[in-house]
Order: structure tokens, then sequence, then C-alpha cells
DNA sequence: TTTGTCACTTGCAATTAGCAAGTGAGTGGA
DNA sequence: TCCACTCACTTGCTAATTGCAAGTGACAAA
């Protein structure tokens, strides 16, 4: 078992909250994940949900997954190659994070639509 | 027992994942909230995180925060008048969520340093 | 009177987000 | 062959947010 969900990224500190968030804390990233959770694993996919990510934003986003390697990328066809993306091991580790978040959300979000409970999807 | 964690902010969906996001989902704001798990609950106390979190971005975040009903804020002397700020129910109920980072980030990120154990402090 | 603390505000530059439009490789159809 | 269309991006440009430094006002202590 590889551990990482390194790099490029500067860290304000050594705590593991704020780590965390240099990782994943923002508008966007967790959304995705979310996606990846749920089956979704091609870029169009999740540029379709429902949220409207920008697409600069989205590969942005899938590129600093990768980097941190919660994402792996894999061609799915050829001419021209496209790829699809899906949670490694250390991506998918991920679930209690977004399963807290959602139980969280079920209590004091009021009208909160919670995705059902999540499955770990790897392999289509 | 009021179900709140409101207002003010644009949703960008139903979704529970997304609609935490709008409110807690930055850079600063769950650090401000680990803080006040761990017993701060003054202004200059967070400011003096390791972070580092500027000022102006600290009192934004307060004000969201208890504007959204996870945090509360009341005076602790007066002339001047000056207040600690404190989670509300709401507020502590985000203690799976960091828990479940810090979970997280002990078993993905080398070289974390895990705060001990998320203890939920409310009355001082 | 001066210095210092606390909890902010304000100003402004730098970074990031977000929208629209464009691009290039390919497919399918007339 | 030409045209339209898809997918996965890029690019350009504006708007919004962040982050740093400095300033402010109420008060206490020296």
């Amino acid at each position: 078992m590889r551990r990482y969900a390194n790099s490029t990224s500067f860290k304000r500190s050594n705590c593991a909250v704020a780590c965390t968030l240099d990782l994943i804390g923002d508008k966007w990233t967790l959304l995705i994940i979310r996606d990846m959770f749920f089956g979704k694993t091609r870029y169009k996919e999740f540029q379709d949900s429902e949220e409207g990510i920008p697409t600069n934003i989205l590969t942005n986003r899938l590129r600093k997954l990768e980097s941190a390697g919660l994402v792996a990328k894999s061609p799915y066809q050829k001419n021209p190659v496209r790829y699809e993306y899906r949670l490694t091991e250390a991506g998918r580790s991920l679930g209690p994070i977004l399963k807290s978040i959602i139980n969280w959300a079920g209590e004091y979000i009021p009208g909160v639509r919670r995705p059902k409970a999540s499955q770990t999807r790897t392999t289509g």
C-alpha cells in the first residue's frame, strides 16, 4: 500500500486538517470526488453535473487530484485518445469523509438531497 | 432543537455535499472550527494559529459561521465589548467530519500531525 | 502622555474563478 | 468532399476573492 497525497502544493502547517484542506478544501474538488464515488468517470460526465463546474477548473482539478495520487487516469479509447478518471485507493478512502458530510447535511441543512449512501465504485 | 445552517449564501444544488461545501468548503472555515473544537474562543486565538489566517478573512468567516448558525458569539467583557465565539449544537455536530478528515490524513498524508482526537468543548 | 492590546477596517495588489468562444482529433451522414 | 457534431480540452478576458500591510477606536497600564 502506497501512502501519498503529496507534492506540488504548499503546506500551511503540518496539521492534519490543514493538510487535507490544502488538497481537497475548495469549492469543487470534493464534488468531482463525489461524482467518482457515484460512478462517473469521464470529463463530460463531471461537466454535466448539475452544479456546472467550469471546464478550465475541471481540467485543473483533475490534474491536481492525479498528481496528489487520489485519482488515476487511463485511456478508454484511442483515435483520439480519451481518458477515464477513477479514484485510487487513497481516493476511495475519502469515503468516510464524504459520508460524514452527507450525514451532517441530512441533519442540519433543511431540504437537502442526500445521494443514496456512498458506494465504493472502482471498476465500472 | 433548531435545525439550520441557512441563508444568505447561494446554493449551487440541493446535493448534501454541495450544500455543505457552500457553507464550510473553503481554505479557512474548517480551521476555525477545528480551533473551536480544541478550546479556542477568541479572535486573537484564531488569529494566532500557525496557519496565519488574514484578519479580514477571519472576521468574514466568523460572521458567515454565525449567520449560518454554526457559531454563536457572546460578550466576555464590556468596555470595550469583546465577544467570544463558540460552536452551537449544529457546529459541534461537525465533529465527525473533522474526525474523518484527521483519520484520513493520518493514513494518507505522510508526516502529518494529528490533533489529539476531537474533544467536544463548548463551555470553557 | 505614551505605549500597548484587542478586534476589527480599509486599501490595494495578486491570485483565482467563471464565462464564452475557440481548437483539434475524430465520427457519421449527404 | 463537405458539413455538422462530439469530446476534451485551451485561451482570453472580466469579475470576484484572497492576502498583506497599515490604520482605527476603545480602553488599560506605566
